[in-house]
Formats: C-alpha cells, structure tokens, sequence
DNA sequence: CGCCCATTTGAGTTTAATCAAAAAACGTGG
DNA sequence: CCACGTTTTTTGATTAAACTCAAATGGGCG
C-alpha cells in the first residue's frame, strides 16, 4: 500500500527488500476519510503517526479573523504530522482537499522500523529536508514572485512532485485543487487565480479541466515561474547508502 | 562559548552537565567573519557544520533576474546549514548582516556527540522542528498578513526568540537590520517598510533606534500582528527527558 | 431537472510598488 | 575632532498589481 512512499524514498536510495517490507508493514491500519474533513486540528497531539496513501490533503494555518493559509499540501506517500513525537501540539491543522486513504501508524512500530532500518531512517530525513526546502521556495514564491509567476511556480512544483511518486501521465496529472485552494496556497484571492489561468490558457501553456493539469510546454512554464528544480533533491543524493551498491 | 545554543536547547530539555561540556567540546574551532559576507553560497556542499556564536545572519534565495529574498533569520545559537549530512548541495545562501563569529564543527564530532548524548539529538530535533514551524509561520505572513502586519509579526518573533537565548534587556532588543533587509525578509520595498514603521512609531507602539528595538506595547504589537507565539514551541515540552528528572 | 458549487467576467478601489530626490546617520581618514 | 563620501532613511508624486464587490455563467451530481 505505501506504494507511493517508498517510490519516493527511492529518489534518495535504494532500499532492500526488508526494508520495502517493513514499510508495508506499517500501514496495516488504514481509515478512508471524506473531502473536506481535517485530519488534525490545530492545537491536536495525535499519539499515531498518519500516512496518505492516496487522495489530497493540505496543511494550512488559520487567523482569528478567518483568514485561511495553506502552508503545505500533502500528497500520496507524505506523512500528514512529521515528528510530534517531539513537539506536544501542532501548531496547524491538516484538511483533506479530496477524499483520502491514511493509513494510521503506531509511533512505537514507526520507531521500531527506523531503528532496524537505517535506511529507512536516513531516507525519512532526507523526506523532511526536501519538505523544508520545499516550504522555504514558497517563501520566496509569496515573496516575491508575481501571480501569474507563482500560479505557474506551484504547477511546476506539483507535477515534478506528482512524476516523482509516478502519478502523471506524459504531461498531464491530476490537479483536484479549486480555484479559492489555489488562491489560498498562494495567497491570492480565486478572481485573480482565475485571470492567470485565463493568461496561462491563452499563451498556450496549460489545459486545466475536470481536475487534470496539461502541461503543454514545460520549459515555457518554468521559465516564466523562474523554477529551478534543485530545490527539491530529486538526483539521488543518499547513493552511498543503496541496498546492493 | 555556545551559551546560546545551550539556552535554546534548555527551552525544550534540562540538559546535564555532561551534555554541556559536550556542546562546548564542538565550540571549538572558531572563525570570525565580517559583514555582508557570504558564510555559504547556493550549491555548495561543505564538509562541516557551522554554529553561528554571536550576530546575525540569514539564508536567502536569489532569483535569475536579481530578486532576493531572505528565508530565515540565525541568530546565535543556530545552525547554519542543518544537516546537510543528507542533502548533496545547498539549495539557498546563507550571508552574513552583521559581523559573525562562528564555530565550525566536524561533522563526524557532532555525529558523535549526537550518539552518545540523546538529551542533545532530541533537543537538535525540537530545534529544527522549531525552524520548520517559523518557516510556516513566514508563509503565513507572506500570503496573509498586511505590510503594517508583517513589520509587526517579524518583531514579535524576533522578541521571542532573542529573549530565548538571553538577548532581550526588558522590552529592548538588538535589531541590527537595514530597512532593505527588512523589506527583504517581507516581500516588501524598503521604501514601504520605512512607512510602516513611521506608523508604528506614530502610533507610540516602537521606538527603533541605532540598531536597538524598543517595544512599547507588546501585547498592542501583537494583537496588530496577528501574533500567537504557540508555534516557537517554548514551553518545556521535552520535560520527560529532562537531566535528573 | 434542478440545485449547489465553482468558474468567469466586469467595474471600481486599494495597497503597495516605482521613481526621484532630499535629509540624516555612519564611518573613516586626515 | 571634523570633513567628506557612502549608506541608510525619509518624504513626495505617480503608477501598477491585485483586491473587492457584484452578478452571470457553467458543470457535476443526486
């Protein structure tokens, strides 16, 4: 089941086929929740460890006067609450964006795993890195990047993200966010999302209908979004530890 | 001489005396480093683990086209360039913005240390979980906080975290920043910060002089910032850990 | 079919950016 | 300690990007 999560951690090395194993053992537990729902309220200390295996799920911060962030969105094989085993509250909460399959890991066979598995260990912290990183370009993109850059910035993200777990098909993925979703990850209002989706539509760049992005010129897309890859570590950078060489 | 290092860690654990003298073993090869220097550039991938002791400092990302932004503030007591024992290269700069003096630690002595100090691992664990959280909180500010809200919310945080480390005398701390670098870290022209503050200053909430922060009316400051300090995590939460009970 | 949610479009407003220049503060060497 | 060059801050006038408000259109699903 946690297909996608080891299809990930294989961008950072090789693992063995116990380790694989072990992996499979620990989304034993699997809850199906609907769209729309929270996973984790902020404030929460949650005593398992929750997996997506698959649907869309996102973090996001909410302001006492309504104002809503998503500051993360979490995919098939991310982990939705990295690391309480640390921190006793979240300090943010985690809604389902579709309808999502987690899968619900003990802390206690989570820690068992890493012990047993350096790999596994080394590869879940390799994870955490990229996710850093990933939270530290949307800085910059919130920073500085205009709209219509960072409409085509977050696109560029999704799908390397989404072909990095095998999720597109030639150019195209899913993208099951609304237009008000997209504003609130990259805090713009839906109207102005919707005229950069127009713009992008109209200069040939993308196909967005029924939930799946058309990425129609990569290189274009990232050109304008001023996207640069490196950030997200996709080159194998754990090698030395492969299973087998 | 990671006295503040140490302060840091003790909001999340009491740490032994063993644990401390350890700390200080790693202090041990220092450099000193002038202002506006970079202490590591974007793709690097150096050998060892460098521990800011006194100044500030900053990552930061550049754009092609020159525009910058700044993704973190490390004062003393942080780590410049965490972990990169996973990741190959560095995805973004780290430079200077005042003097610096910092330590510069094997990282095999650090790995070490780590093993045989597990009060220590945990605390660099709650440490870096911390960064992740600020890092957050800035997407939050940058998506959703107004200009006046963001100058605000950057002091509060940088308050907090310099009282962490002892840096604070009363309602008074250092704030070594240039109205560029601030605009900088926002997502602002520095000609907008300058308006921001003469409101604030108007407004009897800060006085801001030679480098020195005053805040007259935190809990003022606060409400206008949307401030809710519950994401730096302060409160002793790995008390279970805590050297003699 | 009809309802609800999501998208699209238009008109007017606001916030913050840009451009430009003056004033103040800082640092350094004579 | 003062003069001078540089950096930083401050202020003003104008422009541009994105927001707000409002209403119409379109799609998906029971």
């Amino acid at each position: 089941m946690p297909d996608h999560l080891i299809r990930k951690l294989e961008h950072f090395t090789r693992l063995s086929a116990a380790d694989r194993l072990a992996l499979h053992g620990l989304a034993r537990s699997v809850r199906a929740v609907g769209r729309h729902q929270d996973l984790l309220r902020d404030g929460d200390s949650p005593r398992h460890v929750s997996l997506v295996l698959e649907g869309w799920a996102c973090r996001y911060k909410q302001l006492e006067d309504g104002r809503r962030q998503i500051v993360a969105h979490v995919l098939p094989g991310d982990f939705c609450d990295g690391y309480l085993l640390v921190l006793r509250a979240l300090d943010h909460a985690v809604g389902t964006l579709t309808p999502v399959r987690v899968a619900e890991i003990p802390s206690n066979a989570l820690m068992e795993v890493l012990d047993q598995h350096p790999r596994i260990m080394q590869a879940l912290w390799w994870e955490t890195l990229v996710a850093a990183a990933i939270q530290r370009e949307w800085t910059v993109s919130l920073g500085q990047r205009t709209a219509l850059e960072r409409v085509a910035h977050l696109f560029c993200e999704l799908f390397w993200r989404l072909r990095m777990i095998g999720l597109t098909e030639g150019d195209t993925c899913p993208l099951p966010l609304t237009q008000v979703e997209i504003a609130d990850t990259l805090g713009l209002t839906n109207v102005h999302v919707n005229r950069m989706l127009h713009q992008m539509r109209g200069a040939g760049l993308i196909v967005l209908k029924s939930k799946r992005l058309t990425i129609l010129d990569l290189p274009a897309l990232q050109d304008i979004a001023l996207f640069n890859a490196g950030y997200l570590h996709l080159e194998r950078e754990g090698s030395h530890l492969d299973a087998e060489g």
